[in-house]
DNA sequence: GACAAACACGAGCGGTCGCTCGCATTCTTG
DNA sequence: CAAGAATGCGAGCGACCGCTCGTGTTTGTC
């Protein structure tokens, strides 16, 4: 009990060390866009790296520990994002604006990061990735629910969880197809899937305030 | 330049084949269902089918063309439905009435074929079946414009092929989630869908009837 | 029954992939 | 500088997978 954790043996990472595991990371988000997961073979993002396949193993001790460590870093970082994205329960705000600044900030997020969505969309992912896109997408769904719950004062919680459901499903759906174009067509579809939310929860929300 | 063609040299199947190719087939669906294509392995696919590999490769030159096969003989089954499902276009029918039925069918096939969902979703699916993919989403994406066409008389082509994509995207979402669920929560997504799909439109075919 | 074609088997080939290990090199520390 | 730790290398091991091939069995045809 004196040390901090029993299987704790904190390796004296060196600087050179440090920058090694960002190149590994960074070169595995390159692979794992373009191939996915399964397909990414751990000697390709040693080479994309441009180091040999023992020294990836010197910093992470499997292919899965790899991803892992790549995801944590993504979901730690669009934490800060959709913290700021989906606090603001101001029932001020009306409904398209809370719509429209979420959407961006994700679609923001997704688009720095697509790695993002090709690690959490694969069904090729293995067993501690899949837990944690289940968990991420449980947090979500829960402050999706905490939104609406707030705006749905007449709806059960089974209700309130179906319509978050929907709505995270949507955006999903609608991120496809924002990913899949450039430019203005992109800005389209960021709008469609702005209109598809709106519609679909103003008549839920009651008559609060702003519907023309 | 005798033969009916070059390429072609039609091996007499007998009875017993054709029910082996069956088997197959069907053994495909299960473990491609469970895995995913890419981890299905040919050995563990003749296994469930009670044969050995050989077997398998006596009637599949390779592992691509019996997902190939596999994929085909869905597409065709599914033209079947969505040819009822999509083409009535006739402009007495209500929208609310039109995408329930439409709604209705695709779900119905989806629930009876898990694997085409399996085969069509994977990250992981070689060129062929992809294309094959492509091809499918093409074709639904022209049915829908055409009724969407008929019926936002207002809007430009590109708008309108925009709003297709849109609307075939909110099925696959929502897809996933009825496929995820069972019973009466599975009723209440597919009456969720129909839900976001009819808001979504409602708008855009102008005034028309039936809203209310 | 005789003969050929279709069917069935399963050990194993060639190849890839995740990962290891022995050794060389560079950094830190005193 | 010396010593040890951290870093770096890359040939190759073991396992698995798609697929083959030599051989044996069943089916259709005369």
């Amino acid at each position: 009990m004196s040390e901090t954790s029993d299987k704790e043996q904190p390796r004296r990472r060196q600087a050179r060390g440090e920058r090694r595991i960002a190149q590994l990371l960074q070169a595995a988000a390159q692979v794992f866009c373009t191939t996915g997961y399964t397909a990414a073979s751990t000697n390709a993002i040693a080479r994309e790296a441009g180091v040999s396949p023992g020294t990836l193993y010197q910093f992470f001790p499997n292919k899965e520990a790899l991803a892992i460590e790549l995801g944590d870093r993504l979901i730690h970082e669009m934490q800060e994002t959709y913290g700021e994205a989906l606090t603001p329960v101001e029932p001020a705000t009306p409904l398209e604006e809370a719509i429209g600044t979420a959407v961006d900030r994700f679609i923001a997020f997704n688009t720095e990061h697509p790695v993002f969505f090709a690690l959490m969309h694969g069904p090729d992912v293995p067993g501690r990735i899949a837990e944690a896109h289940d968990q991420l997408h449980a947090t979500l769904v829960g402050r999706i629910e905490g939104l609406l719950g707030s705006l749905m004062p007449g709806a059960g919680p089974a209700d309130v969880t179906r319509t978050a459901h929907v709505c995270l499903g949507v955006y999903k759906a609608g991120l496809e197809l924002v990913l899949a174009h450039e430019g203005a067509e992109r800005a389209a579809y960021v709008q469609e899937i702005k209109d598809v939310l709106i519609r679909y929860l103003e008549p839920l929300v009651g008559d609060r305030l702003g519907h023309g």
